[in-house]
DNA sequence: AACTATTTATAAGA
DNA sequence: TTCTTATAAATAGTT
């Protein structure tokens, strides 16, 4: 149909071969269309140019979804879907049962839905728990027992540092009294007494703490859950004071 | 192009609807065969007739199926499928959560994985586990009660049938003794006397067994799981002989 | 289904 | 791309 006739082979010349697409791609939609109207048939039209570029066609009241979801049901071309969904609500059905199972014994633990429990059942529950109170009761133990430790090394620290305190205190006042018996000898000036004594001691104050704050924190609890595992521990300590 | 000019409508004549189906039809697919070959692009068209029937036609060396694909990934059309897909993958994932924090709650019930409570997590712990135990306790102690009421009630059933017996036993000696004295009196030929008092006694047997037998099975044990919600309960009692 | 008069599509050229 | 036009192809109505 044109000035001559032409095989139906792939058209070399490439700007021919764009014109004629061109042409003729209009053409293919427009008989989808009619024929979609004429024949109240359900038609869909996809191409793709050579460059890549969609051009598509579907007949009214109708998207190409729709119709490739026909297409599907029909061929039965979304089998594999299908099967990798049915796989998937397989699991996500396992993992309730499971959580439900879990659930269950979960509430038997915590002394509810006996009912369903025979005898036997129920001794069993009663060991299994009195076996983990026991568990339980010796992890609460030495808890308590690493508190205490803890309590008695800071009650010693402090006891250090209060004799230490005493002992510089004493210095000071002997230091004081000597200054004192000097002054007296050599007739000084009248330095204020408290005066003098607050001086040194602000400054043995400082001192005190300079000397005993790092051994203060180069010390370190005993951390209180030392048996602990994980690897994704992040090394908190429990906080006692 | 035929020998009238036709308006492009829905063609009411179901016959001639029919013909002009399958004349554009053949038409519309070889148009589209030409377009792919001569322009070297991928066609697909797909034709559901108003009947329902499937027609198709596709490029070569392609299929439908990998047309569709494309479209989908051109046009992000399977967009929801992935979203609804990462839907059920989020669920999955939410229960596998659920599930693992089940799992160390149970750990914890059973008096496992402790060192990673606090000490007032682990008192709470102790708490509920003592909680349980009681509750436990408490339905041990109630089944055991019911079985022993269960074994009471036997006994004493025990107890009538082997009485009624007794009185069964002592009338027959009677009435037997009866007999021998009125035999003696009225010197009738020798009927064997340990034979005839079997078959008395057998014959007593098994009236006993007609009377008494209604009587057992009409009676039914407690349920020992008195306090069952389920509604899926099965109703067998706990087998206790 | 075939036929065929006519319409429609389009190849080549502008 | 678009328009033109000669001609091939498609097809409506008929047989």
């Amino acid at each position: 149909m044109g000035r001559g006739k032409i095989e139906i082979k792939r058209i070399e010349n490439p700007t021919n071969r764009q014109v004629t697409f061109s042409k003729r791609r209009g053409g293919l939609l427009k008989k989808a269309n009619e024929l979609a109207i004429l024949c109240d048939a359900q038609v869909g039209v996809v191409i793709f140019s050579s460059t890549g570029k969609l051009f598509e066609y579907c007949s009214p009241h109708l998207s190409i979804r729709q119709l490739i979801e026909r297409y599907q049901r029909v061929t039965n071309t979304h089998f594999e879907e299908i099967n990798s969904q049915q796989q998937i609500i397989c699991e996500i059905s396992r993992m309730r049962d499971e959580n439900d199972k879990l659930q269950a014994s979960m509430r038997q633990f915590a002394g509810e839905d006996l009912a369903s429990l025979t005898l036997n059942e129920v001794n069993q529950l009663e060991e299994q728990l009195e076996y983990s109170v026991n568990k339980v009761r010796a992890r609460k133990h030495q808890l308590l027992h690493q508190q205490l430790e803890n309590l008695r090394r800071k009650e010693h620290i402090l006891e250090d540092e209060h004799n230490y305190l005493c002992r510089v205190l004493a210095e000071h006042q002997a230091a004081m009294e000597h200054q004192q018996v000097v002054a007296m000898e050599h007739k000084v000036g009248d330095v204020p007494m408290l005066e003098h004594f607050g001086h040194l001691y602000a400054e043995e104050q400082s001192r005190n703490l300079l000397q005993l704050s790092p051994q203060m924190h180069a010390f370190r609890l005993q951390p209180t859950q030392p048996n602990l595992q994980e690897a994704t521990f992040q090394g908190h300590y429990l906080q006692l004071w």
